[in-house]
DNA sequence: GATTTAAATTACCGATCGGTAGATAAATTG
DNA sequence: CAATTTATCTACCGATCGGTAATTTAAATC
């Protein structure tokens, strides 16, 4: 008989959106890294006065952990949850790198990637961070690769190069784009050689249907 | 009859190395990033006095676009310069690969790229830098077309895709490498399928004597 | 050697940094 | 309603930030 919500516990409960005030956070350091983000910078765009974040998030060290966590978990994973999305793995690479192309030159957001550009650049001095890095690419590239693998079993991709390769290829074009966006470049230019760069991780074109070749 | 030295200005001339010490903030922007180096880790690595720092180089701004000059005068273009090196195009491709993967994790100095991490995080806020990081890419990607262009015309290598396409995938892997270099990748793992990568670019392995193809 | 010119140093500037103590306000339980 | 618990805010902390004025020191010319 018991509430799907636990019993809240005696005080005042938790008022501020955490998730939607984070999201504000995550954008300030996605645009000025996390040395180039002040406190000043962070709370006015959160919304939230100093003492509120700290009793919220922790220092500006976990702000920034649990900023990349957020990321991750939206702007970060979505080129990958867009391949996954795809029956056909050319379709699916192609998605990946589009998907990854429009999140690193969102309109109103900043360009590149926090994790590929702010957080790698902070990883040098906060060794939590870089192993946070490390654990993610090794995640995505273990979710691509998985993919690819399952594409060899079924006889629509050939067994070289291996899957953990061209996961990796396709982890590569998505850390290049982040840079390049970051350097002024338009989504276009992104896309620009969309086809060729299928062709280099699937050995085919996206959109030859080659669902039944097996 | 006049000297190569032209004659000095009156004064007392300058007496410290100025690439010298540029090349010591060079490896701490590139440890610290731009936001991340303070003037007093700098001046303390370069060996010199703040009003010493500004008299020579200007502020903080000017000392970094100077250190992006510093570098890529020579571990950005490294591999490039590795690239025209090499007489047949596959070992130039694996070359320019090789030395990015070293530049990347040259023990004893920081990891990853000041350019591709560090630079491009602080572009999103300094439109100079951005600008600059588009330049160097730029002339990067006509040098490596130049070359491969040149290849097309001799017959050693296939008109597709063209010249500009296989630039940019070199560009891209060097600018991935970083951000994994940064993430703590080892040397060996920027390494681990190099030759996949050479063929991916080249089209064939890169220790096949092509030269006498056609 | 006297003069000139600038490099380099010491000492310091106001502003802002990240972080926190103490007071206030709000929403629960009993 | 009274009591309890905690979220939030105002105000402030010492330290450090990037940058500079005034001075001293050193190396050239004349």
């Amino acid at each position: 008989m018991s509430e799907k919500s636990e019993r809240l516990p005696r005080g005042r409960p938790r008022s501020i959106d955490r998730a939607a005030v984070l999201a504000r956070a995550t954008e300030t350091f996605w645009r000025l890294g996390y040395e180039g983000a002040s406190l000043s910078e962070l709370t006015a765009a959160m919304g939230v006065s100093r003492p509120t974040l700290y009793t919220a998030y922790g220092d500006k060290a976990d702000l920034f952990m649990a900023a990349l966590e957020q990321y991750g978990g939206t702007y970060g994973t979505a080129p990958l949850r867009a391949f996954l999305a795809e029956a056909e793995i050319g379709t699916a690479v192609s998605a990946f790198l589009r998907i990854a192309a429009e999140g690193n030159t969102t309109p109103g957001m900043p360009t590149g990637c926090l994790i590929a550009c702010c957080a790698s650049t902070a990883a040098e001095s906060q060794p939590a961070v870089r192993d946070r890095l490390a654990e993610i690419a090794e995640q995505t590239a273990a979710a691509l690769a998985e993919r690819f693998s399952t594409e060899v079993t079924a006889g629509r991709l050939s067994a070289e190069p291996g899957p953990f390769v061209r996961a990796q290829r396709l982890i590569d074009m998505m850390y290049a784009q982040a840079v390049r966006a970051r350097s002024g470049e338009t989504r276009a230019s992104l896309m620009a050689d969309l086809a060729s760069r299928v062709t280099a991780v699937v050995g085919r074109p996206a959109d030859v249907a080659a669902v039944k070749t097996v």
